[in-house]
This record gives C-alpha cells, sequence and structure tokens, in this order.
DNA sequence: TAAATTTGACCTGA
DNA sequence: TCAGGTCAAATTTA
C-alpha cells in the first residue's frame, strides 16, 4: 500500500516507528456536539471524528528486508481517498476501520511518506476502534467489544499522562501495494516484527499541537502500526517492559485469528535508558 | 461476482 | 478562497 503512495519498486524493510499522542486542541467541537440538530449528520460526524483521541507514528522503512507481506496492525482496514498534500513531496493516503459499517468503528487512519526521509512514514491514527476483531486479541485480553473499549480508554488516558513512548518495528506490509494486504495478515507468510521501547521523548503533548512534525522527533522512534494505547495488545509486552529484559522474543501464533496461524515472531528490544513510566 | 482500490467531485473549516 | 478530508461511481482484483 505504502509503495502505492509513493510509487516505485516495494523495498524490503525494517521498520521502527514512533507514536506521538495528540489530545484535542482547546477549541475541539466535542463541547458542542450536542448543540446540533440531527438533521445535520454529515456535520455532526464531521465533528465526532474531530473529538476522536489522535496520534501520529513514524515508520522507518530500511531497504533489506524486503517485502515480506501486509504490514498488520491487528486491525482491518480500507482505503477510502488518497490526495496530494500542498507541498508535499507525496501523497497522503486515508484508511478507515473495515468494520466501520457493520460496527460503527470510527477509527481511521492517514499514511503519508515523509518529504526529508522517504524511508519514513508518517502514520496518523484518529479514534479508538469499537469494533470486535479477534485478530489482535491475545489470551487474556478482553474478549468483548465492551471490555476491549474499556481496555482501548483506560490505556489511551494512561499514555497521555504518561507520554510513555513506543518503538515498534515492523515491516512487512508498510509496502504492500494493495491496502487490503496492508490491513489484512497474511496466512501464508512467517512475519517478524521488531519492537523496540525507548525512553519517553521530549515531546510536547500540548494541547495546541496535536500532531508533531516529522522533525520534531528526530530521533528514533519509528511506531507505528501499534497505537500506544494498543501497546500490550500482544501479550505479554507489559510483562516484558517490567522485566527490562535487553532481549526478548513473543511468539505470537495464530493470534490474528482462530482459523489462522500468522506465525507472528516478536523481537523486543528494550533500550537501557528507558524509564518505564507505567 | 463480490470485494477492494482508485480517483475526481464535493464538503468542511480556517 | 483554498487545502485537507470524505464520498461514491468507476475500475480493478481475486
Amino acid at each position: 500500500m505504502l509503495s502505492g503512495v509513493q510509487g516505485g519498486d516495494p523495498p524490503k524493510i525494517t521498520g521502527s516507528t514512533t507514536a506521538i499522542i495528540s489530545t484535542d486542541s482547546p477549541r475541539s467541537p466535542c463541547g458542542s456536539l450536542g448543540n446540533h440538530d440531527d438533521s445535520d449528520l454529515v456535520r455532526k460526524q464531521s465533528k465526532i471524528r474531530k473529538c476522536q483521541p489522535r496520534w501520529k507514528e513514524q515508520v522507518r522503512v530500511c531497504e533489506r528486508s524486503g517485502l515480506q507481506g501486509p504490514l498488520d496492525d491487528g486491525y482491518s482496514w480500507r482505503k477510502y481517498g488518497q490526495k496530494d498534500i500542498f507541498g508535499a513531496a507525496h501523497p497522503r493516503a486515508y484508511f478507515r476501520c473495515a468494520h466501520r459499517v457493520a460496527q460503527g468503528c470510527l477509527s481511521n487512519k492517514q499514511v503519508q511518506r515523509s518529504d526529508e526521509d522517504p524511508s519514513i512514514f508518517d502514520v496518523t491514527y484518529q479514534g479508538l476502534h469499537t469494533c470486535n476483531q479477534v485478530s489482535h486479541l491475545l489470551p487474556g485480553q478482553p474478549q468483548n467489544k465492551e471490555d476491549q473499549k474499556l481496555k482501548n480508554l483506560q490505556e489511551t488516558l494512561l499514555n497521555f499522562k504518561t507520554g510513555c513512548h513506543v518503538k515498534v518495528e515492523d515491516f512487512n506490509s508498510l509496502i504492500e501495494p494493495k491496502s487490503t494486504s496492508f490491513l489484512q495478515p497474511s496466512a501464508s507468510k512467517k512475519e517478524k516484527k521488531t519492537v523496540i521501547f525507548s525512553s519517553p521523548e521530549r515531546h510536547n503533548h500540548s494541547m495546541d499541537s496535536p500532531v508533531h512534525p516529522p522533525s520534531a522527533s528526530p530521533t528514533t522512534s519509528n511506531s507505528s502500526f501499534f497505537p500506544p494505547y494498543r501497546t500490550n495488545n500482544f501479550g505479554g509486552l507489559q510483562n516484558l517492559q517490567s522485566d527490562h529484559n535487553d532481549f526478548a522474543t513473543v511468539t505470537a501464533s495464530g493470534i490474528s485469528s482462530p482459523s489462522q496461524d500468522f506465525g507472528l515472531d516478536f523481537f523486543v528490544d528494550f533500550n537501557s535508558d528507558i524509564p518505564f513510566s507505567r
């Protein structure tokens, strides 16, 4: 999919990502939602979208590992648009949850290749998943919609408070030209994901700057595909954090679907300077 | 043939 | 007025 955004041969990649949570601005329309007539549905929905939590992540794409499959963040996405952005060298692709219609999930995301470094993709998530997607659930995780929503909300709020930063490397899918596969786990491929936890960056989580420009977080981070509120959605991540292991591998076979064994291997690498504030 | 993607048009907000 | 975001018909793909 991302190759579609950029064009050209899909690189083989190793990615790393940075997650940046943002909050609604003081001028958020959330407070005035109730003041609108239901008849103005389009406008109302637009405002609802603006009330959704929003965070930005960056994904570095390296040329060596290759296109091995779809970028899988555990959710199914459907591309609904692509737009050339003024002043940007690359177009921006728009995705929404594939279960939007069926389950009313309002989560969506935008993917855009960085101007400064074409190997970096900026991924902006907006909205929490309210859909039931078993693919991202692991044993011990909430199994029903309400529990999942509650857990997502709790984690979001926690991350808002701590500024917790998660670096995630991934990558197979970054490159998949087809958005479908970008979002859907590939049952035929063994995917490997590297998850790196870095120390929280000095991001300003100001209410006035909901999304940080790529230059604001030059370091590191490349995170993506793992929204901050889902940092423990791959089971054991929280435990691994607390252990502060230098390196740990988590095998997560079969988490994406009861009927499929994706054989996901997660290589979790902890930077030594990471203070886990959670 | 159903589902997903593409893309031009339209809508919204600054 | 214009850039960003979304819609929806046309097209492509599996």
